[in-house]
This record gives C-alpha cells, structure tokens and sequence, in this order.
DNA sequence: TTTTCCATGTAACTCGTTACATGATTTC
DNA sequence: GAAATCATGTAACGAGTTACATGGAAAA
C-alpha cells in the first residue's frame, strides 16, 4: 500500500494527472521510490475502481488529452487509514546486497579489501550527490533528512569494517617467516 | 543474484539438500533474506539448469527420498563473480515505510506523535530481540553487525525525530490564548 | 494416535517492469 | 523538419509468493 499512499497523498494536494504525478515524483521523490510511469497509469486506474478517486477528461488548449483525478471521500478517508498504518509501524529495510558479506573469507583478503574501498567510494559518491540536493519544503525534507542519516550510517560501518579487516593481521602459512 | 549467491555460497561448504538449506536459512539468516522455501526449491532447479551445481538422490534408512545439490566449478566460478560483484558495489536499502513520514503534517501532531512512538517501540523491541541473538561466527556476524548498526541508527534518528516534533510549537490558530 | 518433523514440489496468482505503440505540440 | 515535451496506455514477461498437494517417519 506504499505506492497508493504515496499518489493519495499527492492527489491530496489538488488534482492531478498521471503526468504530473510522474513528474513530481521523478523530480522529488525519486530517491525514496521506484515507482515507474507505467505503473503509475495502472495504479491510478486501481483507485478508481476502488471509488478513492474519480477521473475527468480534460484537455487544455489543443494539448493532448488528460485524465485528471481528484480524491474523494473514500480516497480521504483511505488516505487517513494508510497513512496511520504506516506511521505506526516499523518496517526494516531490505538491503539490496548484504548476503555477499557472509562470504567475505572466500576471496583473499587483499582482493576483498579493494571491493570494499570500491563499495565505499560508491556509498561516499552517493551520500555526496546528495548532501548536495537542494532543501525541500515540509515533510519532504523529513525524507531526505532520513536517508542521509541512513548513509551516513552506512559509510560510517563500512569504514570501520575495513579499518577492522586492515588492522587484522594476516592469517600465517604454514612456513611464513615469524619475526 | 543475490539468491544465487546465497545459495552457492551455502553450497560451497558442502553438499547439501534443499530442506537442509531451508533450515539454515530460516535459523540463522532469516534477518537478512526473505527466501521461501518454495522459491529455494526452483532455484535449485535453476542453478542445476545452468550447470552450477548436480543434483544426486539420496535416501537414508526409510527417510524421504532427498536432492542432494554439490556445486561444480562453473558453479565456483559463478560464485566467484557473483560475490566480487555483489561486495564491489553499494546499492542502497529500500526502506519499507519511508513515505508515510512526507505525509505526517496531514494528522494532527498528538496523533502523529503517538504514532511515531508506537514505530518507535517497534523497532526498540526488534532491536533488543537482536541484541540478545547468540554470537555467530565467522563473516556471518558481520551481517548481524551490520543488521544491528542500522537498527541502531534508525533507532537514534527516530528519537531526535520525536523529540524535534515535540519541543516544536503547535501552530497557533486565530483565537488561541497568546502568552 | 495425533502432531511434529522430514522432504519436495506444482499451479495459480500478484505485483511490477520492459518494451512497445501512439499521437499531438512546441521548440530548435 | 527534427527533436523534445506532453500525455497515455497495453501486452508480454519475470520474479516471487501463496496455497495446495503428497507422503513417510518419529515423537508425544
């Protein structure tokens, strides 16, 4: 129900069109959801059929044609019940690559450490793009605010995990010289 | 590939049969894989498909029949990449609930605090429960590291969250009591 | 003897993506 | 006249889940 919410929430604010919508999301909230165009469309046709919004052809000027939607009552009223829903919980994150640390011990280790020099520079690249952005208004800035604390978080771990793994002294051969 | 490379990774410390690999997943990586086992079963079939690991029956005593799977050396190999890959690169976690937060002006700030308390406990409890998880050993712990550092992190953010939204002023309406 | 554990699957379904299709209008 | 923007969709596909189906053995 995340992505419902999120186009309720939006529509919320004035109807819109799928467009619009689209645009919105991709210029602002494109960090915190993946969700794509098509999507969109389909989604919008979804709460509709479920009476949370009505739809209105329009057509301004000679532009092509636009279906603009408008919450209802119902749509408030589901808009007010996911919201809730949402704040109340708490949902961990799925990390997109996490497993490949279990196995760390099967490359050597100087190998590993170059993957995680280059996994941190991606995360350092990251989190400067977007210490960068430019501030949001309202609520929105409560997003960024949290995903930057997030990869902060983030560098900060992975920088102690090499620290760690560098400080570690390499496991001896049989045969290794030994002071 | 991260399924792939859980199960290969598995793999590669010995033969085993789909119900066995369930098992250890479902005990000791539940945290950081939602893996069914329904899904472990057709991925096993998959990575024998592509020749990366055999599959031989086994029965021992009267037990139901089993599949054992061993890894090949394309299979090594598919591991190999898979984990220079997966550990070469940052992908940022989808955070399962974020965008309720871009929406939280439109409840009325006690409730939108009791609710954020309630997320807050949640996720307290979550990470207590993971804080007194036995030690494991090996990379794995690493994982659980990890896990913890990011509960932790959310934890200390949602509570400057609450306490900001706390101290700040309610918004004065035309006609309240002004000092 | 009933429940739990061992052990494996299939079929239908959901959710979402990708690629494709369409067509007008404004800008270069 | 070409390219970018505006504007909306559909069909095929893919990944994964759910619910269901099966059946023997061990434990309670």
């Amino acid at each position: 129900m995340e992505r419902e919410l999120l186009l309720l929430g939006l529509l919320r604010q004035g109807a819109m069109h799928g467009y619009q919508l689209n645009d919105f999301i991709e210029r602002n909230l494109a960090f915190c959801t993946d969700l794509k165009k098509s999507t969109a469309y389909v989604l919008l046709d979804k709460l509709q059929a479920r009476g949370w919004v009505t739809m209105q052809e329009a057509r301004a000027g000679n532009r092509p044609h636009k279906r603009v939607y408008s919450l209802t009552a119902a749509g408030e009223d589901a808009f007010q019940r996911l919201l809730r829903e949402n704040l109340g919980e708490f949902v961990a994150a799925k990390t997109g690559s996490d497993i490949g640390l279990a196995f760390i011990d099967a490359l050597p280790k100087r190998e590993a450490l170059r993957l995680l020099n280059r996994r941190r520079a991606a995360l350092a690249e990251q989190l400067t793009e977007f210490e960068s952005a430019p501030q949001h208004q309202g609520s929105y800035q409560l997003l960024i605010d949290h995903q930057l604390n997030y990869l902060r978080c983030e560098l900060e771990w992975l920088s102690q995990v090499i620290a760690r793994m560098q400080s570690r002294r390499v496991p001896l051969r049989r045969g290794s010289a030994r002071a």
